[in-house]
RNA sequence: GGAGAAGUGGGUGAGCGGCUGAAACCACAUCCCUGCUAAGGAUGCGUAUGGGUAACUGUACCGAGAGUUCGAAUCUCUCCUUCUCCA
């Protein structure tokens, strides 16, 4: 949630930021004056409230010392009537309230570039040329299927459609590069946590994939539970509706879970293959801080993610997302894309984001400073997405034949 | 699935309709004393939000929500969680 504090004080600057993203200025004029009216609304209230107290009061001491109440009952029940206008229109506030600043996204940093889509996104740097082929290179559904390391045919049987099967060294894989990166991350200083695929309402709140985005989610049927998007959601909700001590920061965490998403809009995009599927694997790096190291911890997670990439020898590039990429609670985002030989172009395998305060805020996360406490700044980052990264390694280390070779890195997790 | 018991501040735990935002103890912080490593004393010490430069102060919060009442941590209902017993 965005700082209504600061929209208040400093409006103009604050949804200048926000059009940036696409949001609509009306919707935040709507959202400025739906806070002052609250406020004065509370204040209101909270005056009635007082008087209401100490009457309370009144009436235990009359009480105590045998006076006749009759008289101060009747301005106590008048008050009472009053009181719970009051509060209706209070409380009908809030709600409105709330129900705007949830859906706002955050402000986006003053350097993200201004822009549409993915097309907009700018490139900082490319790390490993790709290598030339002397033959033509195929495309990884193909080489999966001749190599018999993913089934989509039986994933569709099992499920539906957007669903697969990894079989031999195919799942192996899987596994290994699993393995590989939460090794990695943990040399790095990512602690290890293993969570719930499941999560409440709240937590999907608190990071913000709710309530704009549920359509992309699996929900339990009768339950207010649902199938994590990805496990940002689980790790970073950890420490909702805590204070944490500042010695205990910066929380660096790493976890590895599997990943639903409904994929809702995606309708035709990569029906072929396995780089959007309803589920795929995923290691990701979570971490809390306070607001004056997020920067150089966000430097610190995608140089990670850069760096598993560089030990897998996959080439790849970093971009920096552009204002219509970003995602909902990002302040700034890098993604990095893999080069896929097979589709002849740079694909992206993780996407690292700065929240700054914004998911601190929904899911109360704070840290005592002192004697004040502030909101932590919150990063999250792939490291990346499992299924991807077998889909670079199969177009990047295809031999002409159709065979796929194995990464040095990779082999002592296979056994080889 | 059935039957009971319980959920209070960082922890233990009192309170069972007004004097309780909450005793006491522990932990923690600052200061003092002492002087030798362990103890003594003083003060402070929850969260959110509004007002105020500040001191301070209004309101809300004793698992969550609703209700009874002039007034609820305390009474009622629903839900959640934990523990014990039964199937």
């Amino acid at each position: 949630m965005i700082d209504l504090k600061l929209l208040q004080k400093d409006f103009d600057a604050i949804s200048t930021k926000l059009m940036r993203k696409g949001v609509d200025a009306a919707f935040i004029e709507n959202l400025k004056l739906k806070n002052e009216a609250l406020k004065k609304a509370k204040s209101n209230f909270e005056t009635l409230q007082a008087l209401q107290n100490s009457m309370s009061k009144e009436f235990g001491m009359y009480k105590r010392e045998g006076k006749d109440i009759s008289e101060l009952k009747q301005r106590v029940d008048a008050n009472k009537i009053v009181i719970n206008e009051a509060l209706d229109i209070q409380r009908n506030l809030q709600e409105e309230l709330e129900n705007i600043a949830m859906a706002i996204p955050n402000i986006p940093d003053d350097n993200v570039p201004d822009g549409k889509d993915e097309n907009d996104n700018v490139e900082i740097k490319k790390v490993l040329t790709p290598k030339e082929f002397s033959f033509t290179p195929k495309e990884h559904w193909e080489l999966a299927e001749d190599n018999g390391w993913i089934d989509f045919e039986r994933g569709v049987k099992l499920a539906t459609s957007r669903f697969s099967v990894s079989f031999g060294m195919g799942a192996k894989l899987e596994r290994a590069l699993i393995n590989f990166m939460l090794n990695f991350n943990s040399k790095r200083g990512f602690e290890e946590v293993s969570v719930p695929a499941l999560v409440n309402r709240t937590a999907l709140e608190g990071t913000g994939q709710l309530p704009k985005f549920e359509d992309d989610l699996y929900k339990m049927d009768g339950l207010d539970l649902f199938l994590i998007p990805t496990a940002e959601v689980p790790v970073t909700n950890l420490y909702q509706d805590e204070i944490l001590s500042a010695e205990e920061l910066p929380k660096k965490m790493t976890a590895y879970t599997s990943c639903f998403r409904k994929e809702a809009g995606a309708a035709g995009r990569d029906t072929r293959g396995m780089i959007r599927q309803h589920q795929f694997h995923k290691v990701e790096l979570v971490a809390l801080s306070k607001p004056e190291e997020s920067e150089a911890i966000f430097d610190d997670m995608v140089s990670c993610a850069s760096d598993i990439l560089t030990a897998l020898e996959l080439p790849h590039r970093i971009v920096n997302l552009c204002t219509g990429d970003l995602g909902f609670s990002a302040a700034h985002t890098t993604d990095i894309e893999v080069w896929l030989p097979g589709q002849d172009q740079y694909r992206e395998i993780s996407s690292i984001s700065n929240t700054r305060d914004f998911q601190a805020r929904r899911a109360k996360i704070r840290y005592k400073d002192g004697k004040k406490n502030i909101m932590v700044h919150t990063l999250n980052g792939s490291s990346l997405a499992v299924g991807r990264t077998l889909v670079a390694i199969m177009e990047n280390y295809q031999n002409e034949d159709g065979s796929i070779d194995i990464p040095e890195v990779l082999k002592p997790y296979l056994g080889m």
